[in-house]
DNA sequence: GCAGCGCTGGAAAGCGCTTTCCCGCCACGC
DNA sequence: GCGTGGCGGGAAAGCGCTTTCCAGCGCTGC
């Protein structure tokens, strides 16, 4: 156990040539070496396994190949799925990524910026939603300013204002055209499942949803707020049950919250969409499968994260640039008719 | 942009005392430092917003703080549980962990443990599925001893016999199990969608399923195989509609087949469970609020992951580890009575 | 024929931290 | 009184690598 790895140095020594050159070799320096030397350095690497110890490079250069991801929940599919496009720019610019889950507590997103700046990460991707929470927002924008001091990068994904690079889903702009898209289906009563009303993310999507449905002359929705996962769905929509509301569509401002949503229409004997129509928003794959299929709003979950990780790692200029992503309302089983 | 960062030198001298003295206040070491020197430190090290480069510390103490998480695509349910375990204990015990995904190719892993090993990870979580392929399989293996070699730890998730700790979900059990209860609700002939038949959790699975049949004295099913994805799912299953098998009862090897199964069927008019029963492996959380609610072997994925993570960070002895997990038989509404 | 240049190889100075080793100091004990 | 430890502090030697700087050498151009 534990033999000691191979160095450098030994390489170097090994194949008769100076440490210089033998990192010339197996690093792509801009100093040429001769073929002779570069063929035995190359050679006895290979022949001692050697592997370069990547904090000593990380030191020596001054910067590492760390990318770091921070989301909520890896479990939920709108994360995962942006995580996916993350790793797979990561991946192929060479670059490792280190995941942090906040479990939605915004203390941990700056703990986890603090310890990826420690690590002299060269990008960070911001995947979870931004709070509109004063006190933690400062302190992670102060956060952010470090790390970005320290000459690191860091986009944001659906959140946006925070002086960084950012890819930002027409949230408002796609719950307004659902909200459209809805009523053309003949609903006048609707109510909204929304979001813990700290979240931008779930305003902003309400806030469309009504500036929607004002657009068609409908009277503005019944909202029930509860957290933004599959259980805040079911206990907003138990909610909803409870309130003898008259709505015969309802909007969840999440896919995910739909889900739970759905699950406690199930309960009560509500069925989708013949007594009640049902709508999210996100298009998380597992639900195009469901019964009823889920009625959405696509976001392209997987190219936004490749979109964020590719703002980060180009380098980009000094000033903070914005992505926009459509969201295009796809109109499933779930509602109907009214 | 690119201020200088504050290093331990800086602090040292802001404050008035040695290099090694503010290092030993900053981090625990086994040596005592007077509480007035330690007082000053702390404060400057506080003012000056100074964060330890993570890079030199692993570096000077031959350790990094890194954990490696493999799998194969992390918006498989399967491995965002998983993920979500080995996260959560990493974390807690002050690690940060780097996730690597393989997109199901064999060389990416030995790829990804080479370059978790460059970055001196002190330990691994392997949670991809193993093949049988022999080429692979002895590539790994080597990656895998070089990796211990350093001093790393690796513990893998459902795939035994490397040499590695390892936690074992009970898939030959959990499959005859759930073949037994299967039999009991009547069915007689059945049908297995199986994944490539070179993974060993697909091939425990349907053995043991093809045990528990047999125990009950039912002919041997069908099998077709199909890829260990919600697509693989959907085309075994169309396979066996094609095949007009007289089946009454199917089972998926993994929970995300059977979602690709369910599908399939819905589009052919197949009702699940009037016409079809259902059941998969896992017990992914999506699946339990679809209609019908799948029925299947329940393992618990996210305490799997924290085992897997408490086995590799543990320290532990020499030899390798098993931790055995069991699977139980969930019946929801996707399996009937025949 | 020689200054000057481009090119390759090596010596060595870091990168920011940990840790060993040493030193001075104080409290004891004989 | 002085030797003995124990203890807190600092100097300095690395950890494994990159990169600057310099030396040597074979050319070209006048």
């Amino acid at each position: 156990m534990s033999a000691r790895q191979v160095t450098l140095a030994e390489v170097a020594k090994q194949a008769g040539v100076s440490l210089a050159t033998a990192s010339r070799v197996l690093n792509g320096s801009t100093r040429q070496v001769s073929g002779e030397l570069s063929d035995r350095v190359l050679h006895t690497a290979e022949q001692l396994g050697y592997v370069p110890n990547a904090s000593a490079q990380a030191l020596a250069r001054n910067s590492s190949s760390l990318v770091g991801l921070v989301v909520h929940d890896i479990t939920d599919p709108y994360f995962s799925c942006i995580a996916a496009g993350v790793t797979r720019v990561a991946e192929e610019a060479g670059l490792v990524v280190v995941l942090g889950t906040t479990g939605r507590r915004p203390e941990r997103e700056v703990e986890l910026l603090s310890t990826l700046r420690a690590h002299r990460a060269r990008a960070v991707v911001l995947a979870g939603s931004r709070t509109t929470d004063r006190a933690s927002q400062s302190r992670l924008a102060a956060e952010i300013d470090a790390f970005t001091e320290q000459g690191g990068r860091v986009a944001c994904v659906s959140q946006a204002k925070l002086g960084t690079d950012t890819v930002v889903p027409g949230n408002r702009a796609g719950g307004r055209a659902l909200a459209r898209a809805l009523t053309e289906l003949g609903h006048k009563k609707f109510a909204v499942l929304g979001g813990p009303s700290e979240l931008v993310v779930a305003r902003d999507r309400l806030a469309g949803f009504k500036a929607g449905l004002a657009d068609a002359g409908v009277t503005p929705p019944v909202v029930f707020n509860g957290a933004f996962t599959r259980d805040g769905g079911y206990a907003a929509a138990m909610e909803l049950l409870a309130s003898k509301s008259r709505a015969t569509c309802v909007f969840a401002v999440t896919d995910v919250m739909a889900m739970g949503a759905m699950a406690a229409l199930r309960e009560r004997g509500v069925r989708v969409p013949e007594d009640m129509s049902i709508a999210g928003f996100d298009d998380i794959p597992t639900l195009r499968d469901t019964v009823p299929a889920l009625s959405t709003v696509r976001l392209p979950l997987e190219e936004m994260g490749e979109i964020a990780a590719g703002l980060v790692l180009d380098g980009g200029g000094d000033e903070a640039r914005t992505v926009r992503v459509a969201g295009e309302v796809v109109l499933r089983a779930s509602t109907a008719h009214n």
